[in-house]
This record gives structure tokens, C-alpha cells and sequence, in this order.
DNA sequence: GATGAATGAGTCTTCATTCAT
DNA sequence: CATGAATGAAGACTCATTCAT
């Protein structure tokens, strides 16, 4: 299914992954049906079928995508910065904005998870985004700047911490993003307690 | 769909409940087909239309259960502690270990979130949950001992954390889980800094 | 399926042939089921199964007697007139009042035509209603009181009359009964026309 | 269920519907399954679906189209006469024509009027035919031609005489529709009695 | 490239009937 | 007599996929 497109046919594809995205988004993904997609675009069901060999390569298509996008983003909101902990701030940061731009593929990374046939793509790509994560956490604690630990759980503690709070809060409740990204960068870096022991 | 059931029918009612949550959790909830849930206990497709109304109602069935079952471990979990952090910290080792001895019902949960028709089901119980250690939160800020903000998105966070951890290192690398518990507990109280502005 | 019945069954097995009839008319004999039935009645399905060997059977009982009830109901209308004109406008007096006072098995008639499997019962009774109101169409016909012409085929024709003007104005429309058979006596004996051709 | 037919589409539509009405009528609605429909045309079960939304819709169409056939005929046969009452006696006649050439449709009818779901759209279709009578009705009174009553009621009357006569004598018995419609214009316009009471 | 039509295995669900207790 | 439980064939309907035009 590598197909030479030509500028009509590039838009083509990505109106269709789009409009997929969305409706596997907000009805599910097996819920949502071919159908269903290309009467959306008002096309024949031929046109799916030449873009993309099934609905299930499909999903996996945007999936990457999806987490190209938001590595992409990642990258270049912490380019520049020399200070590991500031470049894990600016991470937080640059996932909660990518989060409320994007509710539908942060919808989709969820229900990924939970598929057999899903679940090894998708965490392919977290894993990358946590390896980067955990090498600005290793390299904070050889600084001195963070409490030592075993950085690939810190960093998927983080991950944690900024994917519910996306979910709850900005696209649930729909707050501004900024302010809970601040919120998620304060819980992890300073925690709860007022006085602890330090113990480094 | 409320039968008076004997003892043999509540038995065979249970089964159900586990067979199916099991599948649910390793293949999904849609490709998982009734004749195969029947056929996994060896009786007839009417015994399942004996017990639940439909597929639907199954899932949400076992969702309230699984809810259910988890606040009661929390909450014998904290049962006489007076101190509300050492509630939290309480709290998060249950849900851990109960979530590293229901694998599939933590899955399940990951499931539901991603279907509209089962989402809200979810969320009342997840509500619930972190009204729970808001209320701990609550008490803790009020006693000077932990750092002010938002009880809810505290909870929340916690919630995130501890949910993400379970699934990584619990369920997908075995780890043991009250070591992946105690490093959970460490950052939610802790965080990461060790040097950090106390403004309060 | 002749059990000995004590009175207390008698009293049972004419409940479910009540309740079911109901049913059957509201509904339709299809989407009726069993357990429908028996659940209305609050009691098990080994009940019904005990009166009655099959669904099937449960109707062709219904309409049996209800083809005998409406026959004796008829023939006690007539009973000591001599005057064969007045017997059949008392018959289809009759007919009418039975038709109002049991809907659902004028409905429950309605349906046996459909169904093969019914169709020949309902014919039979039937034909045995049409037998007698031809043997009064021939008697007033010999007596010279009403025009020569097929009995059996006139017979027919004032039992379309009957019926149909007791389901769309008795039934439907809840018309009182009486004047509705008045106009179809009217209809029957008197024909339309204000001048006609008197070819005897 | 509004799609676009092409040549082909139309035809196969309406192929579904004549094999449908068919076997409806042979054996009952319910009786009739959508598996031996489109077996019966050879053909996929899919392409039932294409064209029809559901078995219950199809019934309706079949009903609205066959309502809608009789109509046009007993309009094209009374077409351009004057006198109300040969339009009433044309007008039986064209209806025991057409049931004799669409014994199924008639036997829908039948099927109809006994299920809450068609009666309404059967009782429709079956008000327009009897006001189109009760018009000639009033009409002829008017003119003096018929004896006074209610024209609706006599409609339905007629209409009943029809309906049975056809049942019974032409697509049960076989007989000549022509000689059957004879007896009943002549049953409804004459009357059984040699002599009656002009009252008018 | 694109469309309407077709396929048919597979899904959930119903229901008449039977049976152990 | 009566009940709750079980059976399993059959039903309506869906849907990913293919294909002729």
C-alpha cells in the first residue's frame, strides 16, 4: 500500500485519516464503520480501499503519525535549552498544548492501549518518548538537580501525571491548558510535602 | 433483568462475570463475542441471556463490581489511620496491590474510557475514588501538611501516577508491586527537586 | 395433552387462554411469546407446557372455542324464530353483540387466515357458520321471501358485511354495536338501490 | 434508505418485493425469513440490506405500493363515468379484478390489519379508497339513486362484501373473478329481499 | 481514480421447548 | 404441579472487503 499520490491524492488521505481519527475518537473504533467514514466524505467505498489496504492499517497509520507529531512537537519546544529540568518542564509543557489541540489522537493512543493488535505500536512510540524523557531526568540527577531514582520510571510517572490530568481537565473540563501543564509541573517536580527529609 | 437466583444460578452468574472480564481485558470488549464467552464455559448461548440483558450491560455489570471492589480495599486499607497523608500513601499501596491482583478489571478500566457508552459509568466511579483522597488532600493542606493547590487535580495526579505505574511496571514487566508502590508514593510526596522554593 | 383437569386446572388452563388471546390480538400471535404469557400470569414456564403441548396448540384451542362459543351464541339468537329473514337479521345481530363483546378473537379469526397452519381450522368453523345462514338464505329463498341466487355465495357475502363493519365501527371507531348491526341488516336485505329491477 | 438506483438497482428492488410478497403471503410474515428471501433469489444477504433498511420496512413498501397499484386501477376503470352508481359497480369490479391477479397483495392486506405495526399505514391507504367509494356514495343519494344512510359506513360495507367474496369464491375456490364481482354489485345494490319497504 | 452493488461470515439476540429439582 | 435453569437452532442485521463497470 505505498502508492504514489499525487497532490489530490495526498489530500485525499489525509481527509480521510482525519475524519477517522475523529470518529474513532468519539464513538470508538470498532463502533465506527468504513461506511461510516467514507459516506462522511460523501465517497465511494472504492476510495478507501485505494488508499489504505484495511480499516485496521488505517488506525495504526494514524497512530504514527500521531506520535511523530507529538515528538515533533516535543523537539522543538525544548530545542535550544541547555538545562535538564527546564527541558523537562517545556516537555510537560509541549504535551498538554499537543493534548488540547489534539483531543481525538490522545483519545486514540488510550483506546490503543487497550487492543492486542495495537498495544505493541503504540508503545513502541512511548517508549521513545520516554527514553527521551529519561535522558534529561539522568542526566538532572548526574547535575545534582533532581533526587536520584530510576529515570525510565520517572519519566513514565510524569507521562502519567500528563496524560490524566490532559484528560480530566483539559479536555473533560475544558480548562486552559497552560495553567494545568503548571499545575503537572509543579506536582512533579516539588511533590506534596511542605518539609521532607533530603536525603541526597 | 433482577431474576431471584438460587445459589447454583449466582455461582453460574459469577462465572460469567470472570470468564468474560478475562477475555475482555486480552482481547478487547468487541472482539470478544458472547459465543465465545458461552462457549469458554461450556453451556448454551441462552445462559448468558439468562443472566444479563445484553453484552452492554455484562461489561458495565462487571465495571461496578470491579469499582466497588476496589474502594472497599482502599478503604479497609486507611481504616484507623488518623494521619491524612499517611492515608495517601495508604491509599496508593492498595490500589497498586489491587491492581497487580486484577489485571484484567484494571484493563477494562483503560477500556472504558474510550466508549462513550461506557465512559460516564466510569467516571462516576473514578469520581468517587478521588472525592475520596480529595477529601484526604483536603484535611492534609489543612493541617499545614502538605503544600496548598487544588485537592481534586491532586487526586487526580495521584490517580494518574499511580494508574500509569500499575500498568507499566506491574501488569506489562512484572515487577513486584510494592516497590513500584513505595517509588509512586516517593514522588507524589517528594517530587523530583532537591532544592525546592517552599512558598508557603 | 387430555389431562384430567381438577377444578383449580380447569380454572388455570382457561386463565392462560384468556391472558394469551389478549395478547395474541394486541400483538400479533408471533410476537407473543411464551414466556410473555406465563410471566404475566406470575407463574413458571412448566405451567403453560403442562396445559398445553406447544404455542401452536395453545391457539388452535383459542380459536376452537371461540368458534363454538360464537356458534352457541347464534343459535340461542335464533332459537323458536320461524321466519327464515328474521333469523338471519337476528344472526347477524348476534354476531355483531358476540364481536363487540370479545374483540381479541374476532382479531385472533383476522390472523388465522394468514397462516397456513391455522387457515384450514378457522376455514372449517367457518364454514359451518356459512352452512347455517345458507340454510336460512335457501329456506326464504323456497318461501319466495328473497331473491334465487347462490346461498352459499350470499351467506358470505353477509359475513363480510358483519365482520368488516364490526372491526372498523364496533372495534375501531367504538360505535355501539346495536345500531351498527341495524345498518348492516339494512345493507344486507335492502340492498342500495331506491328502485330496482324485481326480476323474480 | 434513500439511495441512488441505478437501472440494475431498481430492478433487483423490485424483484425483493415480488418474491417477498410471495412468500409472505404463502406462508406468513414472520414465518418468512430474510435468509430464505434472498436464497431464494440467489443472491447475498447483503444486497437485501442494500436496498431495504429492514424486513418490517419492506412489508411496508410492498403495502404502500400495492395500496397504491389498486387505487390507480379502480381510478383508470370508473375513468369517465358520469353516473355514480355504475361508478360503484365499476369500481367493485376493478377491485375483484385486481385481487385476481395480486392474490398475495390481498392476502397482505389481510396480514395487516392483524399486527399493531401495519395496521395504522394499512388503515391509511384503506381510508383513501373508502372516502374515494363514500364521494360516489353521497353522490348517487344526492341524485336520488341509492337510499339514504351513512356514506362511509356503506363504503365499508361494500368494501367488506368485496374483500370476502374474493377471498373465498376467487382465490380460494378459483371461480371466474367476473362472475363472482356479478353477485356482489348485484348483492349490494339489490339486496336480498323481493320485497322491501321504500321509505324514501 | 471512483462508484454502486454484492458477498457472506459473523454478531447479538430471541425463543419454543425441555429438564432437574 | 411448579420453578429456575438450560438448550441451541434460528433470526435479523452488520460490516470489512471485493469487484464489475
Amino acid at each position: 500500500m505505498n502508492r504514489r499520490l499525487t497532490q489530490r491524492g495526498r489530500e485525499r488521505r489525509q481527509q480521510l485519516m482525519e475524519f477517522a481519527a475523529q470518529r474513532f475518537a468519539d464513538q470508538g473504533y470498532h463502533p465506527t464503520s468504513v461506511a461510516e467514514i467514507v459516506q462522511g466524505l460523501g465517497v465511494g467505498k472504492g476510495v478507501f480501499y485505494w488508499y489504505f489496504s484495511s480499516k485496521e492499517e488505517l488506525f495504526l497509520e494514524i497512530l504514527r503519525e500521531a506520535q511523530h507529531d507529538l515528538r515533533r512537537t516535543q523537539q522543538q519546544a525544548i530545542d535550544g535549552e541547555d538545562d535538564p529540568v527546564r527541558r523537562i518542564a517545556l516537555g510537560i509543557r509541549a504535551s498538554m498544548r499537543w493534548s488540547s489541540e489534539h483531543p481525538q489522537l490522545h483519545q486514540l493512543f488510550a483506546f490503543a492501549v487497550t487492543e492486542e493488535r495495537f498495544a505493541p505500536a503504540l508503545r513502541k512510540g512511548e517508549q521513545t518518548a520516554v527514553s527521551d524523557a529519561a535522558r534529561h531526568v539522568r542526566e538532572a540527577i548526574t547535575r545534582g538537580e533532581i533526587r536520584d531514582g530510576d529515570p525510565e520510571l520517572i519519566a513514565h510517572a510524569i507521562l502519567g501525571v500528563t496524560t490524566h490530568l490532559a484528560r480530566r481537565f483539559v479536555h473533560e473540563q475544558g480548562r486552559p491548558w497552560p495553567e494545568v501543564a503548571d499545575a503537572a509541573v509543579s506536582f512533579c517536580l516539588d511533590g506534596l510535602l511542605v518539609e521532607r527529609d533530603i536525603l541526597v
